[in-house]
DNA sequence: TAGACTATATACATGATGCACATAGATGTG
DNA sequence: CACATCTATGTGCATCATGTATATAGTCTA
């Protein structure tokens, strides 16, 4: 019983349908930004960095190249590995403005489930 | 460029993973039901007919039953052809709890990712 | 009795994600 | 110099949730 609680409560069930896609347009419409160093701006979103999935990250940030909503090219003389540096393009920035619409209807559906449950439950 | 958008915002992306497996629970908590039945009280959580896809309906309400979240049996000589009537289960109102914990997890994320999107777009 | 409607269910495909592992250059240490 | 460690990027396979298409069967109505 406990196990299955601690199951269903290790934090995978937070994760949401391509939230991570849209935290990384949003961290790239401020600045460049490269794989290994997304990861700590993502702690801000609620990814832990145990949660967070580098294949995942690389995974999505090359998908979304090839969607156009980024850009990429190798960083020139940096220290230690090259980096391959990501940059939001103008199709990215539509594709935000899309995305945080569709996540206000989320929201605004998950509130009104939250409100019906405690309503039922005695507030 | 249009295509791509109406693509986008044809309603399938706005899915949540697992929501409406919470949305059954509740409804099931306040009464018996039937999937066909089902169908029409999800409106209220933003489920649309042509949205909501019945195969989903009916093996997500088999899966709850696996997981011994609702219990079912079959309806005694009502009208038309019989009903599988779902039940929730006690471990489906503590599923039920968690998940609305989770919810508001999630809601709260969704909204720091609006409202830095908002702050930078001038409001 | 033929067709439409209600109702439930399965088979196959797709898409997002997780886990494990591979690669490779840079840096530090004995 | 040799070796381990760290940074950085990526691939292959598995799993999970969902979508599409289709199957089945009883009921109701013209």
């Amino acid at each position: 019983m406990v196990k299955d609680q601690d199951l269903f409560c290790n934090g995978k069930s937070h994760k949401m349908e391509r939230f991570l896609e849209v935290c990384l347009l949003l961290l790239l419409y401020d600045e460049l930004g490269y794989g290994y160093g997304l990861i700590e701006q993502l702690e801000d979103f609620g990814f832990s960095q145990e949660d967070l999935n580098v294949s995942t990250l690389y995974r999505t940030l090359r998908k979304m190249e090839k969607e156009n909503l980024v850009s990429s090219f190798w960083e020139e003389g940096g220290p230690g590995p090259r980096r391959r540096i990501y940059e939001i393009t103008d199709i990215g920035k539509e594709n935000l403005d899309q995305w945080v619409r569709i996540l206000q209807i989320r929201k605004a559906r998950i509130e009104k489930l939250i409100n019906r449950y405690s309503v039922k439950t005695g507030e």
